[in-house]
DNA sequence: GGTGAAAGGTCATTAAG
DNA sequence: CTTAATGACCTTTCACC
């Protein structure tokens, strides 16, 4: 399930115009409209993610930031995800090697707010120590352009 | 530019099928086409990010991400920045608390490549001392749908 | 390529803050 | 009085087979 440079250079296509549609893809890049109309039904099942992906939760209300590490008890990795996952502001959870260890987005209203979440979180059965880094700024802002590029000019 | 439950619905609407057409949403919500129209159109320049945040890096050939933390000189913040920009597989950079620290994500085809990666990082111009963690696994995918739940209940 | 369907625009009316 | 939602109409344009 390769992407081969057209795929690459439709995608690109979508991410210069979200609200392009199939046929002005198709004249932009000189192909047949049924080309981007098969490929793109071909990718929303393969590359593309959910639309909740477009969200941004800064615009909802959480403009704050913060990258949670913590230590797990190995025994009760699975019991510490399932509470983590009932906390809204829990955006992300990764298991980052070193052992037991999870690694999570959250997000917050206000600093206050973000007080309270950790807390939460290290109330979560399993969970044993954390260490929080809040994001100040977001200096290079979540991008997939650059891969797509290469693979644009790859073939 | 606050996001009242209507729009929150909206937004879970399109969640559960990216690609409704705004005809069905309004139906599905009972409200008027022109209402999801209008609402639409201003989400679009509020909540909603680009359409690069649909495309997954591991579905592009990059299956492995890992969180590099740097410790930058201070004096060299914005040339770091400049240098880490131009690789392509760093994703994400976010500057965060604690004195002159970044925190990116990555990705990259393997383990070798990831290798290569961080080499290649902390050979960028004011970077002293990196510390990666890789993503054994995403545990918790990245939504943000339980925030737009508890918006679309609000009020 | 043809056809059914939706987008996008405008407007007058109505409701609510 | 201002902002927003609505329903109606229209034309253009697209997706799908």
């Amino acid at each position: 399930m390769a992407i081969d440079p057209l795929d690459a250079r439709i995608l690109l296509a979508l991410d210069d115009d979200p609200d392009a549609t199939t046929l002005g893809v198709a004249r932009r890049l000189g192909v047949a409209r049924n080309t981007v109309q098969a490929r793109l039904k071909r990718l929303a099942t393969s590359v593309l993610r959910g639309f909740g992906q477009r969200v941004d939760p800064a615009a909802l209300g959480y403009p704050l930031v913060a990258f949670v590490s913590l230590r797990i008890s190995q025994s009760s990795q699975v019991q510490a995800v399932a509470g983590l996952a009932e906390l809204p502001e829990v955006i992300e959870v990764h298991a980052t090697s070193g052992d037991a260890d999870l690694l999570l987005r959250v997000v917050a209203r206000d600093t206050a707010h973000l007080y309270r979440l950790t807390n939460r979180i290290t109330n979560v059965p399993g969970v044993q120590r954390s260490d929080s880094a809040i994001s100040l700024t977001e200096l290079l802002p979540a991008r997939t352009r650059p891969l797509l590029e290469r693979l644009a000019q790859e073939q």
